[in-house]
RNA sequence: GCCCACGUAACUCAGUGGUAGAGUACCUCCUUGGUAAGGAGGAAGUCACCGGUUCAAGUCCGGUCGUGGGCUCCA
C-alpha cells in the first residue's frame, strides 16, 4: 500500500491508501476524479518519499493539477528562482554567491551577495539568459547526499551562505538540485524541466540582510515573479498598476487631503482642509461610539517631566524612539511616545474602588515617536501620529468580558468601513517578561476565550508578545496586498504596578487594578490611509469631505446657485460650488476626478422650478429635487452608512 | 539606519556637457455652452542643497537633505 497524505492550507489533511502495484500516474488520476487536484500537488510538495515526488514530476498528468493549484504556482516559482540564480551566475561569473530563493506570495525572489549590486539595468540581461536556460529544456535533477558531503561540496563552489545554512542543520542527509552546471541546496520538488517556465519577469531590486538580521551582510535581493501563461502574468501587472493607481500617497495629494514638507520634516503630516475634514469625520464616529459603549473621554498633555518616563520605564525600554528632551525652569521634559503613564496619572488622582470598575477612558491622543527614516511610509508609518487609544481598568474576574466588549466594539468599527476580512494574532509570553506566570496565564486564557465566545478565528504567536503582557493584534490588508496593523489589545502588568496604583476591593484591602490597552484604528494617521487605498478615494457620503457640488451652466443661475448654497451648508451638506465660467462638462469632468458622491447642476430649468439636478459619482442622474428632498436624501444615506 | 533607484514650474513629466522645455493647473481676454477637457494669450523654475571636475554642469564626481522599492523595526 502507498498512502498519500494530502493538506492544503484551509481545508483537514486527509490521506488516501491505493493497491499495492498502483502506480503514481493512475493514483494521481483517481484523486483527480475525486476532485482532488489541489491536494495531490500538496501531496507533491509535503509528505510524498523524494523518489516517488521525482517521479510524480515527469508525469504529465502532473500540469494540468499544477497548473489550477496554489501549490503548483509554488513549485514553478521557487524553480524559476532557481532558474534566475543560474542566469545570474552565468552573466555575471561564478563568483557572485547565491543565499537563498524562496517562492513568496505573487512570485519569488533570490539574495545575492556580489561586490557590485544589480541594478534594474541588468534585468534585461538575466531575463534574456533565462529565456535561452528555458529554451535549452534542462531537467531539475535530484540527488540526496550527506550534510557533509554537502558542506564539502559547496565550500569547494565557494558558496558560503550555504555552507553556512548546512552547519546549523539537524539533519543528516540534504537534497541538492541540479539544472545545467547550476546545483542549489534545496528540498524541492521542482517542475521536471526549465522549460515549464513560459512566463516570468523580474520585478525589482532591493537590498536585505543575510538571515534578516542587521547585523549581518547586506545582500542583494532581485524580486520577480512567474506564472503558467503570458495572460496570468499580465493580468497580475495590470493589477499592480490598479493597485498603483490607489496609492494614498498619491491620492492623497490628487484629492488635496494631506501633504507632507520636506520644510516641516520627514514623517510629519499636515492635513489639508479636505483630509482635516475626513479626519474630523472619523474622529466624531469613533467619540460617539465609544461614548455610547461605555467610555469617557480624556485629553492630556503632550509633554511630561522626563522623570514620569523613567517611572513608567519608557525612557529604558523605549528611550531609543522617544524624542529628545527639553529644559523648563530647569526640569527635563520630554515628548510623549505614548498616552498611557497620563492616563495613570488621571487614575491616581482619586482613591478609586472595585464598585467603579470597569473603568473605560478614551483619547484621540497624539504622540510622537522616532522612526527611522527607511521606515516612513506616507501615512501608514509615520513620526507623529494619533491614536485612537484607550486603556480599561479592571478587576481579573472582568478581562474576559472587558476583551470581549472590545473585540465586539472593534468589529463593529471595522465593519461600518467594509473592512471584513483581517489577519488576527494572539502573541503570547516571550522569554523576558514581567508579572507571575498566573497572570500571564490568566489573561491569555481571557482573551483566547473572548475570541472564542466572539467566533474570532486567530494564529498564535509563540513568544511574540510584548514583555509586559499578552496582546491581540488585527492586520487589514491594504490594496498593495501588504499588512498593516491597526487593531491592538494589550493586557499590561507592569505600569500599575511601577506606578502603585490600587483600588479598594470588597474586602477592604488594597489591589492591584488589570490594565489594559487598546487601539482599534490603531492610529488615525495609518487608518485613514488604508481607508483611501481602501475606497480608492471614493469615500461613502458620509466620510466624504466635499458630498456635493453644485455647478451652474450659465452666469444666469449664479444666484440661485449661491442661495441654494448657503441653505445646504447651514444644513450641514458638506456642499462645494462652481460657478466658473465653464462649460459643464468641464466642470462635471473635475468633480468626477474630485470623487465628489453628489453633482448638483443648475441650469434655466432648474432656477425656474426652484429643483437641483442630482447626478450621481456613477453617472446616473436622479430627477429634479427640491434643495429639501436633497438634504434629506444625504442625512438618510449617511445615517444608514455610520450605523 | 542599511542596499538600490530617484529629486527639473503648483502637479505629471521630457531634456546624455554648449541659451531651461511640454501638458495640466494659475492669470487675462473671447466664448454663456445641459452630463468627463471650447479657443487665444500671459505669468511662472537658484534644475533639492553644498562642494568639486571642466572653457562650459540640469547633465560628470563627492557629500548632505528628501522621496520611492525592499531589509530591519513598528500603530
Amino acid at each position: 500500500m502507498t498512502e498519500i497524505t494530502v493538506s492544503i492550507s484551509g481545508t483537514e489533511a486527509e490521506s488516501q491508501s491505493f493497491a499495492a502495484g498502483t502506480t503514481v500516474q493512475d493514483a494521481l488520476k483517481e484523486l483527480v476524479s475525486n476532485k482532488q487536484r489541489k491536494q495531490a500537488v500538496a501531496a507533491v510538495c509535503n509528505n510524498v518519499p523524494c523518489d516517488l515526488s521525482a517521479q510524480l514530476m515527469e508525469d504529465t498528468v502532473l500540469e494540468p493539477i499544477m497548473m489550477r493549484s496554489e501549490e503548483g504556482l509554488q513549485v514553478l516559482r521557487h524553480s524559476s528562482a532557481h532558474i534566475m540564480a543560474q542566469a545570474v551566475k552565468e552573466v555575471f561569473g561564478q563568483d557572485v554567491k547565491v543565499a537563498i530563493g524562496p517562492a513568496i506570495e505573487d512570485g519569488y525572489y533570490y539574495d545575492f551577495d556580489r561586490e557590485i549590486p544589480f541594478t534594474p539595468d541588468d534585468f534585461e540581461a538575466i531575463e534574456k539568459k533565462m529565456a535561452e536556460i528555458v529554451k535549452a529544456r534542462l531537467p531539475f535533477e535530484r540527488r540526496e547526499i550527506s550534510v557533509d558531503e554537502a558542506i564539502d561540496f559547496f565550500t569547494s563552489q565557494g558558496e558560503e551562505y550555504k555552507v553556512e545554512l548546512l552547519r546549523d542543520m539537524d539533519t543528516d542527509r540534504v537534497s541538492l538540485y541540479q539544472q545545467g552546471n547550476f546545483v542549489d541546496l534545496c528540498r524541492g520538488p521542482h517542475i521536471p524541466d526549465t522549460s515549464w517556465l513560459k512566463s516570468f519577469k523580474l520585478l525589482r531590486v532591493a537590498g536585505s540582510y543575510w538571515r534578516g538580521d542587521e547585523n549581518n551582510q547586506m545582500l542583494t535581493r532581485l524580486y520577480a515573479t512567474a506564472f503558467f501563461d503570458k495572460k496570468e502574468l499580465k493580468r497580475y501587472l495590470n493589477r499592480l498598476e490598479e493597485a498603483k493607481k490607489r496609492d494614498h500617497r498619491k491620492l492623497g495629494k490628487e484629492l488635496g487631503l494631506f501633504t507632507i514638507q520636506d520644510e516641516v520634516g520627514p514623517g510629519l503630516i499636515l492635513w489639508q482642509p479636505r483630509g482635516a475634514q475626513l479626519r474630523r469625520l472619523l474622529e466624531d464616529y469613533w467619540k460617539d461610539e465609544h461614548y455610547k459603549h461605555g467610555y469617557e473621554l480624556l485629553y492630556t498633555p503632550h509633554i511630561a517631566r522626563q522623570d514620569m518616563w523613567k517611572t513608567s520605564g519608557h525612557l529604558d525600554f523605549y528611550g531609543e524612539n522617544m524624542y529628545s528632551g527639553m529644559e523648563i525652569d530647569d526640569v527635563a521634559y520630554q515628548l510623549k511616545p505614548m498616552n498611557c503613564p497620563f492616563h495613570i496619572g488621571i487614575y491616581n488622582a482619586n482613591k478609586h474602588s472595585y464598585r467603579e470598575f470597569p473603568i473605560r477612558w478614551c483619547e484621540l491622543g497624539t504622540v510622537y515617536r522616532y522612526e527611522r527614516t527607511g521606515a516612513l511610509h506616507g501615512l501608514m508609518r509615520v513620526r507623529g501620529f494619533t491614536q485612537d487609544d484607550a486603556h480599561i481598568f479592571c478587576r481579573p474576574e472582568q478581562l474576559e468580558d472587558e476583551i470581549f466588549n472590545i473585540i465586539d466594539l472593534n468589529l463593529h468599527i471595522l465593519k461600518t468601513f467594509g473592512f471584513d476580512e483581517y489577519d488576527v494574532y494572539l502573541s503570547t509570553r516571550p522569554k523576558k517578561y514581567v508579572g507571575s506566570d498566573e497572570h500571564w496565564e490568566l489573561s491569555t486564557e481571557a482573551l483566547k476565550q473572548a475570541m472564542e465566545k466572539k467566533g474570532l478565528a486567530y494564529e498564535v504567536d509563540p513568544g511574540e508578545g510584548v514583555f509586559y503582557g499578552p496582546k491581540i493584534d488585527i492586520k487589514i490588508k491594504d490594496q498593495l496586498g501588504r499588512s498593516w496593523q491597526c487593531s491592538t489589545i494589550q493586557v499590561d502588568f507592569n505600569l500599575p504596578e511601577r506606578f502603585g496604583m490600587t483600588y479598594t476591593g470588597s474586602d477592604g484591602a488594597e489591589h492591584q487594578p488589570i490594565m489594559i490597552h487598546r487601539a482599534l484604528m490603531g492610529s488615525l494617521e495609518r487608518f485613514i490611509g488604508v481607508l483611501i487605498e481602501h475606497y480608492a478615494g471614493a469615500f461613502p457620503l458620509w466620510l466624504a469631505p466635499e458630498q456635493a457640488r453644485l455647478m451652474n451652466i450659465t452666469d444666469d443661475q449664479s444666484e440661485y446657485c449661491q442661495r441654494i448654497f448657503a441653505d445646504l451648508r447651514s444644513a450641514g451638506i458638506r456642499i462645494g460650488q462652481d460657478l466658473r465660467n465653464e462649460k459643464l462638462n468641464y466642470k462635471i469632468r473635475e468633480a468626477q476626478m474630485m470623487k465628489v458622491p453628489y453633482m448638483l447642476i443648475i441650469g434655466e430649468r432648474e432656477k425656474e422650478d426652484g429643483t437641483v439636478t442630482v447626478r450621481k459619482r456613477n453617472g446616473d442622474n436622479l430627477p429634479p429635487m427640491s434643495p429639501q428632498e436633497f438634504i434629506d436624501m444625504v442625512c438618510r444615506e449617511c445615517e444608514e452608512g455610520r450605523a
